[in-house]
DNA sequence: TTGATTTCCTTGTGCTCGCAAGTATTACAT
DNA sequence: ATGTAATACTTGCGAGCACAAGGAAATCAA
């Protein structure tokens, strides 16, 4: 369908992307996937995955240990659904615990036990080296704050405001 | 590589992230995570997903819009058996075919049908759309070229050559 | 030639995840 | 108070993907 730049298209144009966009596009998808298989295969050792990092570390750093369901999902980004299977499995290896709440009866609290923070503690710093030797250690403090001010305008969905930097 | 100074840890110091660090990658990751799950809601009334249309862009750019499963596999940062399975579905859908190698037997091309290239001729504007509305186009080009930079270093490894930039 | 090894693809199996549906509880409206 | 809607979690189900094993074909050795 429609495909060309047929005159009487008014729909929209097709901007195409230019050669800088495409390659830091690329550059952008492929960094990434590296990033997040090189941190898969550091916490596989450990019996873990990134989701359960996610969890332990999420919780880890949350009032008491602990944090209602909907809202850990929120944060992780996944499904209702998936956490609840996610939680099976880390409540099976005794890193996390399931809690009712006392003052909301609907809702499933996630507490951090013992065995998960030490666990937690026990992989941190790895997966921070991880973190740095594919990412963080071969940026310059310059680019550091460069990227992130740029990441953090395309977070905030702003128009592009004249100049970067 | 031994980071640090202290005296008595031998193993390996734990340099955590400081601010900077932390918040560009922490950004790092939920800025793709976003643009991730945009691409896939752009595709998905399309019958798409993402690895769908990886294959088909692949194919479309091959010579003769063909493309030996292996070779294909490894472009795609995919297992051989994950191929399988995609190819199955885009099989079925008509968009791509299965062709036996003349040139070595083990070997099976996925090749791109007319209907799936007309299918990556509709979706292609919408999902470059979507990479410039979630991303690129929130980039000045100075950013642009900044982060192209900076994410080159990192794919290549670079170890921090004192000035980015 | 014959046998061992490697490469390429497919199939069996299991895990993760999301959607839809179901249950339980709370909040809201009248 | 009572019925309706919204919220929180779980379960059934199906899709996607990886690993391991298996079959077919090419490659290499002797």
């Amino acid at each position: 369908m429609a495909s060309g730049r047929s005159p009487q298209t008014v729909v929209s144009e097709v901007r195409w992307l230019d050669d800088d966009e495409m390659a830091t596009w690329l550059l952008m998808v492929e960094v990434n996937t590296a990033i997040q298989a090189a941190i898969e295969e550091d916490l596989a050792p450990h019996g873990l995955t990134s989701g359960d990092y996610g969890v332990l570390a999420r919780l880890s750093g949350s009032p008491d240990h602990r944090l209602r369901m909907c809202d850990l999902a929120e944060f992780l980004h996944i499904s209702p659904s998936g956490l609840t299977r996610r939680l099976d499995g880390l409540v099976r290896d005794g890193f996390v615990a399931r809690e009712p709440s006392a003052e909301d009866r609907r809702v499933m609290l996630a507490v951090l036990t013992d065995d998960g923070y030490e666990k937690l503690k026990g992989v941190a710093p790895e997966h921070v080296a991880t973190v740095r030797r594919q990412f963080i250690d071969h940026l310059s403090r310059a680019q550091l704050r460069n990227v992130g001010a740029a990441l953090r305008s395309v977070q905030n969905g702003t128009d592009i405001l004249k100049e970067g930097e």
